[in-house]
DNA sequence: ATATAGTTAAACCAAATTGTTAAACTTAAA
DNA sequence: TTTAAGTTTAACAATTTGGTTTAACTATAT
């Protein structure tokens, strides 16, 4: 075939992709127009039309890039086949990780999930995930772990709960009890990696005594 | 003065900011309309320019309210002045009541915090929240309950997290974990009242060996 | 050299929304 | 009954935005 820019059209549209991400991210799917993630990619907003069409169907992409990227490490916890205490231990350090680096990640999925949660249900199978499946390999790890006659959701949405509150409530969270210093924040978070392991560690040292 | 309904007067506001703030938590700022916040509230747009001029006065006044709504609970747990178990045992209960109340604030808040980080750092101090002076006090109390070692900044990040988790992640994690029954998540939200100071319990127990 | 995908520029339309204005109507107080 | 606040109706301007179209330009593979 004549006129193929293979190199540059893939660059282009992982170039728009992550433009908008960004963009999405930081303004929502309302707040961002078709301009700005122009401008972010540093190409014409007609270019944008021309591979997504119009901007439900790029905000799909993304969103769903987006999911796929936060959910299995979510999933990752409940079937990780190593004992409790390691397996939470990796999971908040790699999860911690990730959201380092997309701090704007949680409040922006939580936001659109809230605003259209119809469209979750079908997105979870179209992963393969089969949430009976995951909750009771879950619900063994917790068993051999000796937390027996725990509900294995709580413990889920503990250690989800705490992993995710300092991102999620960031900018209050950083002016109260930081003073909006930056760097004491993120100190905080690294200690986070060993504080939250270490606490399900006492939880679990108290309920065998 | 005549022509004074005053009834009607404090009546109509009332009712605008109530429709207002159940159409903004729903549906966001941007996706809100003066429209659909007329409607909700039963009465004609222009009337709603008459009460609040625009659109961003409308919300500044929902968004305070909404704010001071959710703060004072949040600082309570940290000033209790009752022991720690108590005091986590009576907030998670009070809090997580006013959240069924009100399932769609936390995201609300925290996606409009994430979106205007600046307008909380001033709203704070206009509500009397001192955060040097709570967080002080909430060391305070995690060492008379022999927590001494642990920033109170870790255990407050936790237990907030705890708390909001079901609320934020709502959609997706009663999809996920409870086969979207809403009477099953909803026993598991009282369930969580008991569970989250037990396993604060249990912790305690765990550091006091 | 030419055909073609990729890209830009410019102009445009249509729809939604905010905010405003003017006029009329309602109701209750004076 | 008059007055004035509260309220509705209708219409309008201004702006933003999404989406489309057309023509031109670029670079490259054939």
């Amino acid at each position: 075939m004549a006129g193929n820019q293979e190199p540059a059209e893939q660059d282009t549209e992982r170039k728009i992709l992550e433009a908008a991400a960004k963009v999405f991210m930081m303004k929502g799917k309302l707040g961002a127009s078709m301009q700005d993630i122009a401008d972010e990619a540093g190409i014409n907003r007609t270019l944008l039309h021309y591979y997504f069409r119009n901007k439900d169907r790029l905000f799909d992409k993304v969103f769903k890039s987006l999911v796929t990227r936060l959910m299995p490490a979510m999933v990752r916890i409940m079937t990780s086949g190593r004992p409790l205490y390691e397996g939470i231990e990796g999971f908040v350090e790699t999860y911690t990780d990730m959201l380092i680096e997309n701090p704007f990640l949680p409040v922006f999925i939580f936001q659109e999930i809230s605003l259209n949660p119809g469209r979750m249900t079908g997105m979870l199978s179209e992963m393969g995930i089969e949430p009976e499946k995951v909750m009771r390999n879950f619900r063994a790890e917790l068993e051999k772990a000796g937390m027996k006659e725990t509900d294995p959701r709580h413990v889920f949405a503990s250690i989800m709960g705490m992993v995710l509150f300092p991102f999620i409530a960031r900018p209050l969270f950083q002016a109260l009890a930081f003073g909006n210093r930056k760097e004491d924040f993120d100190r905080f978070l690294q200690e986070r990696k060993k504080e939250i392991p270490r606490f399900f560690g006492l939880a679990l040292a108290g309920s065998n005594i």
